[in-house]
DNA sequence: CGAATGACTCCTT
DNA sequence: CAAGGAGCCATTC
């Protein structure tokens, strides 16, 4: 009988899940928490396949420069900035100027 | 099945 | 700070 092993999909999904309102995470941050460091390309490749409708906080995840990697002018872009700005997040010049979750300098 | 792709990141210049 | 390049690897063609 097989034990459900979650995938890697599964994973990402979970720690997404556990971004705290008003802060965020990036991508780099997301896989070393899933146990896929270094691989932050798989983690955007995830987000990017989403279901529609999602109630996962996916618009708390950015990129590690501090800026959304979604196309400026783009739909997601401005929805996920959008969500972002009503959690409180500031945004100056098109960075998150806000604390990262788990973020370590 | 090999090649291209991508919501990335780090290092060097 | 910007640009170039290497590393990474599941998914899509």
């Amino acid at each position: 009988m097989k034990s459900n092993e979650p995938s890697n999909e599964e994973r990402v999904w979970q720690v997404v899940a556990l971004i705290p309102s008003g802060q965020v995470s990036t991508y780099g941050e997301i896989a070393r928490m899933a146990g896929l460091e270094r691989r932050a390309r798989q983690v955007g490749g995830i987000m990017s396949r989403l279901p529609q409708g999602t109630s996962l906080p996916w618009h708390r995840v950015i990129n590690a420069s501090g800026r959304i990697s979604l196309p400026v002018g783009s739909h997601g872009h401005t929805e996920q900035r959008r969500r972002l700005q009503e959690e409180g997040v500031v945004f100056i010049n098109g960075c998150a100027s806000l604390r990262r979750y788990r973020w370590h300098p």
